[in-house]
DNA sequence: GCCACGTTTGAGAGCGCTCCCTGGCGCCCG
DNA sequence: CGGGCGCCAGGGAGCGCTCTCAAACGTGGC
């Protein structure tokens, strides 16, 4: 039952059964056109020999592996550290285990891996793969675009805009933030900072220009770029006070640093959101409610993402080997995900 | 180059170096035993085609998989939104690769999903398992454990105890609350609560033993059971504060309830330190830096931790094919991992 | 009652690789 | 200078599975 006693092989179920290794293979693959008597004998003998099929034997013959790489760059360790890629992970693995898929989970660390993971991927030890590239100059996405691999790109990628055969999964940051400055504006705020994320990832940059959609025309000065972090967010509150001291609210791109921004603006004497009100973006749980006030924000549903992702790549592909292996690319290039505002207490 | 160009062989590889299958079977897979100009020739050729081996091929005769299973048994999801696994994750990331071995992330939701990875473990498609769970009722490692595969443990398991099979890598849990409590007494504070995790959590349970452990014959009303989380976390210390008013100082299970406790003291009008000392656990970077003050807490090294269970589970094998597949069970069935305590401003 | 046709089942090849074993060859020693 | 031994390369079997193809078995219609 355990050790190393050799596991059973389809030879051994079939004979157990009286039947030929090919009736087991169609009994154990879905049993089609098999009479109705030889399909419980079968089931019989693979229940009682607790025959499970050999992958790699499968994947030598069908070419199909049933598993998926998800690649994560991860530059910073402050990347990893946040729940997201965690919840991303999470929509990820539903899906896949829904399509009796595996999960393969690559992470690289400096450009050395590149070389690794291109290999791999190249290798075709998977069917497709799941890449994560936050930076507009990580040259991974490249790389393994060009491996010919099946690909679903997390986030939009930072170049080949245009290009037909580049499919990938966003939140509409963009629209988000289109949101969130309307709400301000609707709260009667007209001197609204922004503060950016990095500017090497598309998500910062699709939420600025969402910002700058409604405010047209508005004071760039009014802008100062950051990085994410509560530290940035504190500095960012500091140097918009400076440059306009009677700042009446504050939109940050992320929740990290709109927690710094929150901090800063007490420091500062001022009062959230009666003074300043203040919306960040992601709606991450941990930092979002327990804030001081409690932080409006614009939520964007990651798990979902990981979940498209996954059902994006796999195609058309029914829960186990029905249907055709996959869509001819007609997919859509790029399919984004709506935001939705979350308004809690600080504006 | 790339497209459906199906991938060379070692045949192919073969007929190019004008060698034989084998020779080229022998080059890749280390060369011994093969004279320089030929190594020479293969390596070529396995240059010029692009060749990378057919793990399914090779694993079918070898038997071993170059892969190994990570399983995430998650019944909450806050567990999965805290650095923690991310972290550990990277940990075990960086050895596999080390060891040329693939990781395979199996998340479980649920009960039905303890059978899927049961079987999928006791189907032979991996060298091995490293098993994250947290709870002391959680049947999955019981079932993993049973399924015949070379098993570590993260974290003590809360059963089988002595079990000599077992082997684990766990974080001095008991000996860094001891720690923080012997540093809490030191700066002279002599009541001081503990707000403890679930106590079905193995490493909520040790932490309250260090914190028993120094406080022999201490109020056992000055223990408040919790959760690990800020909520939590505040509700305990309200709790600690009714039962005793003048509480000096606080040793929270982990940082997020410290977090909580930190603001429900300040809510209350207690000053951090001066008047109450607060430690937490983990050293969770984004929350025990931007705490207000900032946390002084445990640290453990999650990321060796990780590093610590691949190579245990990879045992001697060295990077890859040599030395002996896995030294005869005399490993150490569990292995602590030390903890330091970061002194901060909270104590 | 017989033949043509559709439906099930079985036989066999072969996926790409490793590894055992044999054959060939150079070299050392007698 | 010849025999034996050791080292290196190649031949071939076979890992467990799928899938094509042909055989066997009905079945219905004429």
């Amino acid at each position: 039952m355990s050790e190393t006693a050799s596991r059973p092989t389809l030879e051994a179920v079939a004979a157990r059964a009286g039947v030929s290794r090919a009736t087991v293979s169609r009994v154990v693959n879905g049993g089609e056109g098999v009479r109705e008597p030889l399909v419980e004998r079968v089931r019989r003998a693979v229940e009682e020999l607790g025959y499970v099929p050999n992958q790699a034997a499968r994947s030598l013959v069908t070419r199909r592996h049933d598993a998926v790489a998800v690649v994560i760059a991860e530059p910073e360790t402050r990347v990893f550290a946040d729940p997201f890629f965690a919840l991303q992970l999470r929509g990820i693995s539903k899906e896949l285990t829904a399509h009796d898929s595996q999960l393969v989970l690559l992470l690289t660390e400096g450009r050395d891996d590149h070389v690794r993971v291109g290999r791999y991927l190249s290798g075709g030890h998977v069917d497709g793969a799941l890449v994560f590239s936050l930076h507009l100059d990580d040259p991974l996405p490249g790389l393994i675009h060009g491996a010919g691999v099946p690909t679903v790109f997390g986030g939009r990628p930072g170049w080949g805009e245009g290009t037909r055969d580049i499919v990938y999964v966003d939140s509409d940051n963009r629209g988000g933030a289109r949101d969130a400055v309307r709400h301000l504006v609707g709260l009667g705020r007209t001197r609204i900072g922004h503060i950016t994320g990095p500017l090497d990832q598309t998500s910062a940059v699709d939420r600025l220009e969402g910002f700058r959609d409604v405010m047209v025309g508005g004071d760039p000065r009014l802008i100062v770029e950051s990085d994410f972090t509560p530290a940035g967010g504190e500095r960012a509150v500091r140097e918009l006070l400076e440059r306009c001291p009677d700042l009446d609210a504050v939109f940050a791109a992320n929740d990290l640093s709109a927690s710094g921004a929150l901090r800063a603006l007490r420091e500062r004497g001022r009062r959230v959101p009666d003074d300043v009100a203040v919306i960040g973006f992601d709606d991450m749980l941990p930092v979002a409610e327990q804030t001081d006030p409690p932080l409006t924000t614009v939520r964007q549903d990651i798990e979902e993402m990981g979940r498209l992702m996954a059902r994006l790549l796999l195609g058309g592909r029914e829960p186990r080997g029905t249907g055709p292996e996959r869509e001819a690319g007609n997919a859509p290039s790029g399919v984004v995900l709506p935001t939705t505002l979350v308004r809690r207490a600080s504006a």
